[in-house]
Parts: structure tokens; sequence; C-alpha cells
DNA sequence: GGTGACGAAATCGTTGACAATTTTGTTCGC
DNA sequence: GCGAACAAAATTGTCAACGATTTCGTCACC
């Protein structure tokens, strides 16, 4: 994947840094409530402070930080609670874009969901946690993306993006892939039966399981 | 103090460019597509131009303006096919929220509604539209804040105000409020029943109708 | 007469410095 | 010894000016 150089467009210095602070981010690179001192980021990434201080605006505005007003930026800590509202966002963003999924998708698109399928029913059979986190990004993204909901993709877009740390928490539970692979394949089947009723209601059943999951 | 419209107290200047620009976006001011010039921004509101740009970075994450890299900030104009979806999004969260309101809310808000039920069927019986559109908002606003879902309310604010001028124009349509008011009154009396499916089936049977309102 | 390159105007992106605000460390009074 | 007022340091918010990029008009050239 692009690190840093991104050949597309112009590397304006916001760009640069904006990138360059949310994969820190992302990646948990940045401590949970970490002040983010617009001194410090400017000479670590090699730009202006204006350009750090857009960036953050635009971080902020993805709910990646924290910004209180002359008192500084903090990347934002999600609560549990928190998260399992996010989840439920997700649920009914995901449900509509599976059952949009399952009626426009093309015939090629469906065997490539098949194949992603059989792909992770393998990675949870030779016990890879990590490839089948990977193929399960990769689901979720091709529904999004066959669903041609653009709207709802960016939506869903942002709610991920504030989830990553209790999405590799949950990666990581043992017996949670075999029950996750279920699910997905239940959705896969349900889009590729072309039935948006029941891909939608896949999709929340599954959603419905991650919510039970966070909450432990 | 006494330089000119001050909303609110201590008002930054950053933040007294946003709020005026938003209102001025939100209330038709700004043609479709205008070309929004930071110098001239800048004079107008009395600010300077580092403030009007941290505004409008804001304004282009919420949706509302669209920046070109070096080619300027242009009000963005949302195309009929863009509100559909928008307004598919919509549906699956009101749903959420009416769902999670008719769980949560209490005996007093249950109350609230139903008087904001009649106090709509009034403002048609009396042929007032635009009583009825603020008592129309005024309980999309409420469900929401009744639902306790925030994360969602936050998606739906942001949704809602790319489509002020869609709204518009469907709130004036004839005809239109008379449909419009017995689906509210369906998702009043299915909260207050407290069912949660139907207050969801509810929800999206009311924004599936606007979206069919929206195609005309 | 049409097409391409060149240059001027306009606008955005960036820079460094200054002012306002908050936080922290210190000292004085009780 | 403990709490409150005060001063110093750190940090953010704001400002005016400079450089880079795009756009549009003009002119030479084919």
């Amino acid at each position: 994947m692009a690190d840093e150089a991104r050949p597309s467009g112009g590397e304006q210095a916001k760009q640069h840094a904006l990138t360059q602070l949310r994969h820190a981010i992302l990646r948990g690179e940045m401590a949970p409530a970490q002040r983010l001192v617009e001194n410090e980021l400017a000479e670590q990434f090699g730009v202006t402070r204006a350009s750090v201080r857009a960036a953050l605006i635009d971080l902020a505005a993805e709910g990646l930080v924290e910004r209180i007003p002359n008192r500084g930026s903090r990347v934002r800590l999600v609560t549990v609670e928190e998260a399992v509202a996010i989840t439920e966002c997700r649920m009914v963003l995901e449900g509509l874009c599976a059952a949009k999924a399952a009626v426009q998708a093309t015939d090629d698109q469906l065997t490539e969901l098949a194949d992603l399928g059989t792909a992770m029913s393998k990675a949870v059979a030779d016990g890879e946690p990590m490839t089948y986190s990977g193929l399960n990004q990769e689901l979720h993204a091709k529904i999004q993306q066959f669903s041609g909901q653009q709207v709802a993709v960016e939506l869903l877009d942002r709610l991920n993006a504030q989830l990553v740390r209790h999405r590799f928490q949950l990666a990581l539970r043992p017996g949670r892939p075999q029950q996750s692979v279920n699910e997905h394949l239940a959705m896969i089947e349900a889009i590729r039966a072309r039935d948006p009723h029941a891909a939608d209601a896949a999709a929340r059943a599954h959603l419905t399981s991650v919510i039970d999951a966070l909450r432990e």
C-alpha cells in the first residue's frame, strides 16, 4: 500500500501532513488521548504549523482527533459504548449497502464475492486470523463498492476509521473468526441469491454479533 | 463587543466566519456552484483570510462546500440522484433512531410526540405548510434526541445540512403535507406503542415516500 | 483565419512573526 | 503547612506578506 509517496496529484504540504498524521493515528503510534502539539508535529513532518493546523481540522471533522479551543488537539478516545453506537450505525448502513449490492452487482462481481468467501473459509480453517481479517475488510469494501451507494460508503469509511483500535482487539479474539465466517458466508449467499431483504438481514445479524462481541 | 452580529458570547474569529458562512449557505444566499473567494469572504465578514480558510476546511468536511486544490472553493451542488442517495441513508439511520426511541423514551417524552402530532395535523388542516415544515423538523429532531444514539444524530445532521435546497422545494409542493402527515402520525403511534420494529418500518416508509417525491 | 505558445492577472498555499489564552510554577499571606 | 493571587512559560489563534499554481487574454506563427 502507498505509505507516503502518493503519486496521485500534487504533494501539497497539508496533504502530506494529513496522510502522515492519519496513518500514525490509525497504526496506533499515538497513545490514546495524547496531546498533539502543533509545533512538534510541524517539525516531525517537516511542514509548517499552518499545514499541521489544517490537517488537524480535517482530522477533527473525521472524528479521529478532538480539538478544544485554545487548549489544543488530542487523539480522540473511543469508549466501548461509543464503539457500540458506531457499530449500530454501521449495522443499518451496511444493511443498506448489502441490499443494494444484491440488486445492482454484476454476475462477475458475484463470483468475486464467492471466491472471497472460499478464501475466508480457507483462512479460518488454516488458523490464520490476520489474513482472515484482511479478507474480512476486503469483503466489506467490495460489498460497499458494488452497492453503488457512494454516500453510505463515505459515512462507513468515516465510522470505520474510528474503530481501528477495537477492530484489532476483536480480530485476535480466539474463536471469533469461526463465528464470524459463517455470518459472512450468509451475507455472500444472500447477495448471490439477489435477495435484498435477506442480504440486509444477514448484514444486520453479522453486525449484531460484532456488537455482542464488543460488549464482551 | 459592538462589532456586528455576534450570535453568541466569546466567539473566535474563525467560529464567527464559520457560522456566518454556514448560515449564508443554508439560507440560500449563496448561489449554487458560486465561487467562494477567500479574500472576498474575509472582507465581507471582517476577519482575516486564515480564519476564512479554516472555516472553509470545516465546511468542506461537512460537505457543504467543495474545495479543489489551487483552484478555490465553491458551494457544493447536490444533484437529485445525490439527494436520493442521501435520503436512503437517512432512511436507515432514522429507522434506527425511531426503533431506539421506541424503547428508550420516557413517558413524558411520548406525550411530547403525541402533542407534536396533533399540532402537525392542525397545521395541515389549516393549510399552513411553513409551520408544518417547522413542526416536521421538530419531530425528527425530537425522535433523534429521544433515541440517545448520538452517533446517528451527528450523521443525520451532516446529511440534512446538504438537503436544505431540496427540502424547501419539497415542502412547498401542493398535496405533499397531506400525504406526509399520515406517515408521521404512523411513526408517532409506533413509538408510543413502544414497538421498535414498527417504528423502524414507519420511519422507512416515510423516507421512502420522500424519495419518491424527490424523484418527482 | 485558426492554433499554439507566451505573459499578466488572479487566487490559493505557505511562511514567519505577533497577540491572546491557558497552564504551570512560585511566592505571599493566613 | 495550606490555599490563593501572581508571574512566567508554553501553546494556540491571528495577522500581513511572500511564493507557487492556475486561468485567461494576447500575440506571433503556420
